[in-house]
DNA sequence: CGTGCATTCTTGTCTAACAATCTTCGGACA
DNA sequence: TGTCCGAAGATTGTTAGACAAGAATGCACG
């Protein structure tokens, strides 16, 4: 529905700003992989109390962005090949169902399309940060178009780990970078013409060859 | 995969039992719709911490049985109409993925069985509550089948709504007891059958009488 | 009767501390 | 020398108490 965010003011909360910053390190890869995140060390990193790193913690726990169970250290993940298909077969499910109601309604998202001539531009200049961002944001506002509150949760519950792989394997380097442009534009075409299973199709597709971009770069094929 | 789940033992973290104490209160309407929850009333009435009570209710409300904003009291959401719809379009989303995963290998999940069994046990003895209880046990041993971790947590970040909403309006007693169950059956067959097409079939249809059954309960259909 | 202010309730965050658990390192013994 | 066990250190779980900030309610005043 609305795809304004209604006017997005820094987070007013400190967890949230802690939290915000701590994920954008992550995902960013400035916290690379396996490094370990104590409560005390971010607390002091960030001069704040111990349990607002904790509030921090859990919050990323539950995205998946760390991994952690009782009285052990968060950790930065490394998805294995298993779980990078588990992540796309889930993240298949939902924006396939995301696109095809969107064609439903022959609506193409602004906020989509604008994502679009940002990865444009970022292919040309061959600024890597950018275009991982502008995808995320591109997948990102087709979920949200849809208006479903329970949709784009579930949606943000995978996103996270699809850009944390995405930025530690930087898998998009090895395509050639009007690829997913390309992709991205039979998506959109194929929602304004009102063809859901075209769309859906056309989603799966370039959700495939994403993931088969990220599997070609693990290490180990194990 | 493994539908054993390894010998539950009682949550060993306080924050854990307390948050499911809370949990099993709210679903079954002990606490009802619009209740306030204080973080110390809650803390009093358990004789726990303010900051326990606090991460309870935190993760009650990314559950979605609690509402919250910044400095508000949480409270027992009362689902509209719309939200209603919301919350089947993306169940039917997540379950259909699941049941057509399960029919390409044709096995059904011996702890979904259980449950159909359980369901017609309740059924015939007009026990209500163990009939509501067997059914998201069913619906959720559908999809832990898959074997899919994330598919699993998408699936938890709606059912406890359903199961809230099932409790509020006890839309089961509108239902000829045997009905549910012979939809079930009906899962389960196409599952056996090999027929993912079918199997997405029979779980859309079974999942629309169960969300008109709710509709045709609300109060006002604003 | 409506508006504005003050009181009160509730949450957000912090400091300090103790308990429970995990990890790791060092020493004793075979 | 290698292995196993125990103890110390590190880390998280939980509590208590406190203060500040935001929200809601009721009352007084225009």
């Amino acid at each position: 529905m609305s795809t304004e965010a209604r006017l997005e003011l820094g987070p007013s909360s400190l967890t949230d700003a802690l939290y915000e910053s701590i994920r954008k390190r992550i995902v960013n890869g400035e916290i690379p992989q396996g490094e370990k995140l104590t409560e005390v060390r971010l607390a002091t990193e960030y001069n704040v109390a111990r349990p607002t790193a904790k509030a921090a913690l859990e919050r990323l726990t539950a995205l998946g962005l760390l991994r952690r169970t009782a009285h052990k250290t968060a950790v930065v993940p490394v998805l294995d090949q298993a779980e990078i298909r588990d992540l796309f077969f889930s993240r298949i499910t939902i924006e396939k169902a995301a696109v095809s109601a969107l064609a439903a309604t022959g609506e193409v998202p602004p906020e989509a399309a604008r994502a679009q001539v940002a990865i444009e531009y970022a292919a040309r200049d061959r600024m890597f940060e950018n275009q991982v961002e502008a995808d995320i944001s591109f997948h990102t506002a087709l979920v949200a178009a849809v208006g479903s509150r329970r949709l784009a949760r579930m949606h943000e519950l995978i996103i996270g780990e699809v850009q944390l792989t995405m930025g530690q394997y930087q898998a998009h380097r090895k395509a050639a970078p009007t690829t997913v442009a390309k992709e991205h534009a039979a998506i959109l075409t194929a929602i304004e013409a009102g063809d859901p299973a075209a769309a859906a199709e056309h989603l799966a597709y370039h959700l495939e060859q994403a993931q088969g971009r990220l599997l070609s770069t693990l290490p180990a094929g194990d």
